[in-house]
DNA sequence: GTTCGTGCAAATACTTTGCAAGTCG
DNA sequence: CGACTTGCAAAGTATTTGCACGAAC
């Protein structure tokens, strides 16, 4: 995807900043924190301060090229690909992540919150539990001996 | 539901501010912030540090009799009464809540975690929509004139 | 009397904001 | 050139931690 000329094509300043996280996103395909993402642009030897990344996504995000998710205390972003509906599974002891495709998740709670008066916005699963890895870490700690 | 003896009976000290959290809680039938809890306890006369409330209401989530949900910036908490499978619609202008009984929605998402490798814990749905008040407020506030 | 819990103060993590300087179109 | 962006520094919000005192059992 060219990103830069999607920006200025939505009227925004193609940035080499904005460029640069939109990049860091669509090769991680992880959800990234805000400190993530300026360390990995910073491993391309390009400084990148913190409030930067923080506008930048916010912009990002506002125009859907990048979706948020707040896992446990801070947000997370990733590149808003193909697949809306889906989801998060996050281990709780490592933050292992991995995505639920949930796809027609949406359809009651649609109109769960059109019975509620609300017009709906966005559904955000979170779901937590203990990845194998963690699981086995645990077992072997335990084993007496 | 006598909060005091519940403490006693699991081996943790029943002590006035735990009972007053869970009080506090248990009549707000809302989910208040660390906050929120600290001010609605300290409106019946009674100082409550706010270090107090996030330990407290850390044991109490670890001993089921509380939960927590994370609902913008900040974690709310929940008497964990009866239904156990209930989740959240919030108002992304004015963070009206209401609930979302969704009994089986995990079911399949319980499926989908073990096909992962993951053991499951919990299930948070948020769902955030414009409430019917915030929509006319905006309605009226656009109509020219 | 011991152990656990609380208050206090300071620290930490994450995020936001004001402002001056810099860059894109 | 002018509007939009960035960097910097400082502030703000939410939460956590170390330690000494105090309360519950």
């Amino acid at each position: 995807m060219d990103w830069m000329a999607e920006l200025r094509l939505r009227g925004y300043k193609a940035t080499p900043q904005r460029g640069l996280i939109l990049r860091v996103l669509e090769e991680s395909s992880q959800h990234l924190t805000a400190e993530e993402i300026g360390r990995a642009v910073e491993a391309r030897a390009v400084p990148l301060n913190r409030s930067t990344v923080y506008r930048t996504v916010e912009t990002l995000a506002g125009l859907g090229l990048i979706r948020a998710t707040r896992i446990g205390r801070s947000t997370h972003y990733e590149i808003a690909g193909g697949e809306q509906d889906h989801h998060h599974l996050v281990c709780s002891r490592c933050r292992a992540t991995v995505d639920l495709p949930l796809a027609g998740a949406s359809a009651e709670l649609t109109r769960m919150a059109e019975a509620a008066g609300y017009e709906l916005e966005s559904v955000e699963v979170l779901v937590t539990g203990i990845c194998r890895t963690c699981r086995e870490r645990e077992r072997t700690a335990a084993t007496p001996g």
